[in-house]
DNA sequence: CGCGTGATTGAAACCCTTCAAGTTTAGTGG
DNA sequence: CCACTAAACTTGAAGGGTTTCAATCACGCG
């Protein structure tokens, strides 16, 4: 067991507010897990049974497409979740692998986990509800600058946003977020930085 | 009135398995609207109050870009839904447009109606969880296209998996959706062509 | 018929990638 | 703690895919 069932509690009550008694039902559907820095969380082809919830460390998500390029779907810090959404609930195999960028303790969420909390708490539904559409509009968002911005114009809105992450992610791996080379990437700061920013 | 009641009975057995009871509950927050062509169903900056169910015809979602350029989100067909997902939960002043590229005849699903639903019936319930999920998985997908194919693979992925709709919609929306120019396109469709595809 | 919109085509320009080489940084074992 | 090595980052030159801009063609509709 890698921590106190009273680490559970907390976040529960962080991520909505749970009562002691919902919180003892829902205690068996939980586990805690660490991984270790470069160790994997998830592999591509298999199925995604939890979803992660990350108390400590540092996850990523990425895919490899046909022509063996890696592409970063999402990065999760502390306090943020991850998981390959689109095949969880349906337990398809998963399209992404998930890897640990930093020794990282997670919170693992079956589906029966999810099932139980929504018949338990109205709360744990409306959390939940949130929490989707916040992920579609993350997505959607993500889309529009794909879509919208050049390499530095990605870059910029990349730090503005995740300014914390981008002293502890390599700067390959915040390119490939990006879409860009790092090469790309490497160019574009030192373009800023020749106009002083 | 556009449509008799009974109509949205069928889309709603048809969304999820309504039962008479709950039907006669959530018919009040329903509405039918119809919109001409080109007419819009919601502005850049309007609150988006309403989920929008297509009965009929076609829509378009779209931004518009700090340059002015244009940037098709989504088109919705016949049994489609069509809205700001990432500002309906939220109430805030949306990010797209929606106007209809056909005559169109749609269902406007308040949060109201949402709420309702979910009160009354778990069905709707994992009917909702699931279309969220869904949505999920195809904003996934998008993302994963316009990192990591070109234009060629991108105009091919889309005859295929929406077919019916290139015949419906004018090139140079489906050149924006595809985050490419109606010249770049019409070149692709040419180079195809010459290969005979 | 003529006008406007959509589609096509060509030439030049641009942004970004690719490939290759060099430099810096970070981690490991002696 | 230094030396060694691999990985990350940088830099340059060449090339490719797409865009931009402008002109032309095709078509549907009042």
């Amino acid at each position: 067991m890698d921590t106190s069932p009273q680490e559970y509690k907390t976040h529960l009550q962080n991520i909505y507010h749970v009562t002691e008694e919902e919180y003892q039902k829902l205690l068996p559907y939980l586990t805690v897990k660490s991984f270790k820095k470069d160790e994997f969380v998830l592999f591509q082809g298999d199925v995604c049974n939890h979803l992660f919830y990350v108390e400590k460390g540092l996850l990523r998500s990425y895919s490899i497409d046909d022509s063996g390029k890696e592409h970063i779907i999402q990065f999760a810090p502390e306090g943020w979740f991850m998981g390959d959404r689109s095949n969880f609930l349906f337990k398809q195999p998963s399209e992404y692998f998930i890897q640990a960028i930093e020794d990282t303790r997670v919170i693992l969420l079956s589906q029966e986990f999810n099932d139980k909390a929504e018949e338990l708490s109205a709360n744990y539904r409306h959390y939940n509800n949130f929490a989707l559409h916040k992920h579609i509009s993350q997505l959607q968002n993500r889309i529009t600058m794909l879509m919208s911005f050049n390499a530095e114009k990605r870059y910029l809105h990349f730090i503005e946003t995740y300014f914390n992450l981008t002293l502890r992610v390599p700067q390959w791996m915040i390119a490939s977020y990006l879409g860009i080379t790092p090469e790309g990437l490497s160019r574009v700061r030192k373009e800023l930085a020749r106009k002083n920013f």
